[in-house]
RNA sequence: GUGGGUGUAGCUCAGCCGGUAGAGCACUGGGUUGUGGUCCCAGGUGUCGCGGGUUCAAGUCCCGUCACUCACCCCA
């Protein structure tokens, strides 16, 4: 055991399966951008207000899963445990809901709670994440669905299923939670699920016990005590999903751990990872500007899990992304040579080529064994032999064919040998 | 916060009823003094997580402790 170890249950990638990680992230947000979401950098840790107040005093994030420090100022600040909060305060910050409506933003990033880790379940974890302010157009809510959709499909994923349903808002939600309560006290729970049908009575609905479920089979449902507007909004959703060929189904009793939500919510679930199988969520937070002192502007939005995803894809056997760390490797036999590709090198890499050479002064096997583990496409070598005759050895390491290249013309030799079979 | 499981080489792990520490992979060199992947040969590192106990003898049994891990809870 070293020294020093990593923080506990933080998940670390290097290669070569990173690029796997990247690769993820890489399609994920490629999905929203497609879609016309523009890029937001925002600060790792906040006021710890704003999280108190954007996503809830009694969400469990909230009340025991955040990283709260007092900075050197005695101001307490918050690693951000979800994304939504500062997207919003930087919105009513800069004033970017004075222009025109919706904006549309994305982020990617590290989050934090600080939770018991568990398979998928990680206290530094990777997301990224779509909002779309400022617009309550159910068409909007199938566009933000639809991007997690495609990023998912785009990666290869077909093992995973949308589930959709409607939380309702102030018209039709406080009147449903009454009766929702009313109901959950007369059932003979334990003290603690009592305790939360007193704070969150929608979230008992969620329970995983047998007996529990049992209990609440006849439980009121929020989707049958939605106010007209939300049941409209509610159906043409649908309706655009299926216009968009988006897959789902409807889960009456999903709830979300996020105090801000309202009408659509949304989550898709992965069944081949274990306890943890979200491996994304969202849904539409109308009443959160507002509450944060901003317009009252509707919002809609999703977090993906970067680390579940890839998890997924290991599970489905897909590998994103391209391990091989170069495209052409060189192996030089001598400083001579050496100082040849060197410079060779370096010209390659001008143009694009991924390059990287055998240093430290191998051998010739031991140089075309680190080719070969590069994954490179192709070994440049040359030697004393080479100089004199003003050439260089291009190998291509799939099929073991091998030709010279005047050395003078190896940089455009070496574009053409790489543009040339690659379609 | 509450349970269960596991800690042995860089990685994955074997190690029986207690008897002086093993394999595969990876890495390096050689077989091939200028050619990788397959094959063959050679090369080595272990406070057996840590502390205590039982024993002539503990990786193995007992107690404690720490770490990791899975699950509850919750969520991405």
């Amino acid at each position: 055991m070293s020294v020093f170890t990593a923080p506990k249950g933080i998940p670390e990638y290097f290669p070569p399966n990173s690029a796997a990680f990247l690769a993820v992230r890489e399609k994920l947000v490629g999905a929203a951008r497609r879609a016309g979401y523009g890029y937001v950098e925002l600060p790792i840790f906040e006021d710890t207000t704003l999280f108190a107040r954007g996503v809830g005093e009694s969400t469990d994030v909230v009340t025991k899963e955040m990283y709260t420090f007092a900075d050197r100022g005695g101001r307490s600040v918050t690693l951000r445990p979800e994304g939504t909060a500062g997207v919003m305060r930087a919105v009513i910050e800069h004033g970017l809901d004075r222009g025109q409506l919706p904006v549309k933003l994305y982020y990617a990033g590290p989050f934090f709670r600080y939770e018991r880790p568990q398979a998928g379940r990680y206290r530094q974890l990777q997301q990224v994440g779509v909002e779309a302010i400022g617009v309550d157009d159910p068409a909007l809510d199938a566009e933000v669905i639809a991007i997690a959709d495609t990023g998912f499909r785009d990666l290869g994923l077909s093992g995973y299923r949308l589930e959709i349903t409607s939380l309702g808002d102030a018209s039709c939600r406080p009147q449903y939670r009454a009766e929702l309560q009313d109901f959950l006290r007369k059932l003979p729970l334990d003290d603690e699920t009592r305790q939360r049908a007193e704070i969150n009575p929608l979230r008992v609905l969620d329970d995983k016990r047998p007996d529990v479920r049992e209990l609440l089979a006849d439980a009121p449902l929020m989707v049958d005590h939605l106010s007209p507007e939300c049941r409209e909004h509610y159906e043409q959703v649908k309706g655009h999903l299926t216009d968009l060929g988006v897959k789902f189904v409807e889960n009456p009793r999903m709830v979300r751990g996020l105090d801000y939500y309202t009408k659509t919510t949304f989550e898709f679930v992965h069944d081949g990872l274990g306890a943890q199988s979200g491996i994304g969520g969202g849904g539409r937070y109308d009443g959160l500007m507002a509450e944060l002192g901003g317009q009252p502007l509707s919002g809609v939005g999703f977090g993906l899990g970067v680390d579940r995803t890839l998890l997924a894809c290991e599970v489905e056997g897909v590998t994103p992304g391209d391990t091989a760390r170069c495209d052409v490797f060189c192996v030089p036999l001598g400083d001579a040579a050496k100082a040849r590709l060197v410079a060779l090198a370096g010209q390659l890499r001008a143009r694009g080529v991924r390059v990287d050479l055998a240093y430290g002064g191998k051998g010739l096997k031991g140089a075309m064994k680190a080719a070969d583990r590069s994954g490179a496409r192709f070994a440049l070598v040359v030697g004393e032999r080479d100089l004199a005759e003003g050439n260089a050895q291009l190998k291509e390491l799939s099929t073991g064919e091998q030709r010279a290249l005047p050395l003078d013309g190896a940089v455009t030799g070496v574009l053409r040998a790489l543009g040339g079979s690659d379609t």
